[in-house]
DNA sequence: TGTAGGCTTTAGGCATGCCTCAATCTGACC
DNA sequence: GGTCAGATTGAGGCATGCCTAAAGCCTACA
């Protein structure tokens, strides 16, 4: 399989997570949101996945990942989320202080490394957000999960991930005690009842980021 | 001061070790071999370098550094020393896998990331090879040593470093039991007596690898 | 069914960091 | 002092990965 630069590991990555917890397929518009990029930057690169087969794309048409290319992609998930992981429970970091260190370091180490710190933290198989960590065959645990903003009133079940996406909302459930394994209960859109019995009022961002069991 | 990229942080942290155990001052040449570039490829960047204000450059000249290169090419050092450091305190990496790998992270982690893993370890000053980690201010310890290769023949001594570019080199020394802190009488260029009074040949590679107090 | 506006692609450009090949300089030796 | 080999520099080129501006496509809605 064609070597990919950890640009190329950015795109693929970024493909592979728009689905990981929604079925659409991505575009190149949203790609390149994501990705802080212009639109023309994306469609240049997309011609390179495709020619070397990580990507199946027809012109105007949303973009999806080769078996090839989701090899590629769940290899650097697994690495990102490994990272923080190690981070988070080795070095002091805060859930929400992981992201950018691991959007570097994941380009960056060896597999015989990644291997070392996955045995030093015996195995994780999910990352300080509750998200899964591939295995090195690349499967991954999923499990049915609904969005918090999405959930009916009375909805009760367990937080499964918190997007990581934005730090201020990590630090803000940090400070609530809100985190993967948190029992929760939906009161509306913008409030939660915790296991004591409180109410617990939520930003709109952070009810758009919290997963919850079904 | 100017940011550096990757490749001119490598320009910058090869042309200060080449002072750190010898004086005369690197030239375009000797960079290009040590870097496995083309000469011409130095000139370029020596020009950018020049003009940033990390090296001192007259035409067809050495190359020495500026106060500012210094500092840079010192914090490189530091870093490159204290992951390889870590990888074998924590990971299970031997003295010899640990360059290539340091050779990547040392332009990946973050300045928190960097003084997350000093304090880990506990402030080392020195890595595996027995080369000497600079501190966060450029600061490091310079030992007066001597080449084994170099030195008379009856001179005992102390394993100060052991140069860490021939991976072989170093297995054939861990293999002899011999590393920083050993004690060491030079009976000729390609033999040495051991404190049990044994005596040990060497590879006229190692004889250059390894220096003494003197 | 026509069209406006958004999405996607194309065209042309730029910075980085390499390369090869050719020209120029330097210093050691005759 | 002249010569010449080796070192250094210059010229031109290429891959990567971004950009802006302009052109082309597509579709939802009028
Ligand atoms: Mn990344
Ligand atoms: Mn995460
Ligand atoms: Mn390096
Ligand atoms: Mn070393």
């Amino acid at each position: 399989m064609k070597p990919t630069t950890p640009a190329a590991e950015d795109y693929l990555k970024t493909i592979y997570a728009h689905t990981e917890w929604q079925p659409d397929p991505i575009t190149p518009r949203v790609l390149a949101t994501r990705l802080g990029i212009a639109p023309s930057s994306v469609t240049e690169m997309v011609k390179k996945l495709a020619a070397d087969g990580f990507i199946a794309h027809v012109p105007y048409g949303p973009l999806t990942l080769t078996p090839a290319g989701r090899i590629r992609a769940t290899a650097v998930v697994r690495r990102h989320r490994l990272i923080e992981t190690w981070l988070v429970r080795e070095l002091g970091y805060t859930w929400d202080e992981v992201h950018d260190e691991a959007e570097v370091l994941e380009h960056a180490i060896s597999d015989r490394l990644l291997e070392a710190i996955e045995a030093h933290l015996g195995h994780p198989t999910a990352d300080p957000h509750g998200d899964p960590i591939p295995a090195a065959d690349g499967s991954s645990e999923r499990v049915p999960a609904v969005l918090l903003a999405d959930a009916a009133p009375g909805h009760a079940g367990t937080v499964l991930r918190v997007s990581d996406r934005d730090p201020a909302v990590l630090r803000a459930l940090a400070e609530a005690g809100i985190g993967p394994g948190s029992r929760l209960a939906v009161v509306d859109a913008t409030t939660v009842r915790l296991p004591a019995g409180e109410l617990h009022p939520l930003a709109a961002e952070a009810a758009r980021a919290i997963w919850l069991t079904s």
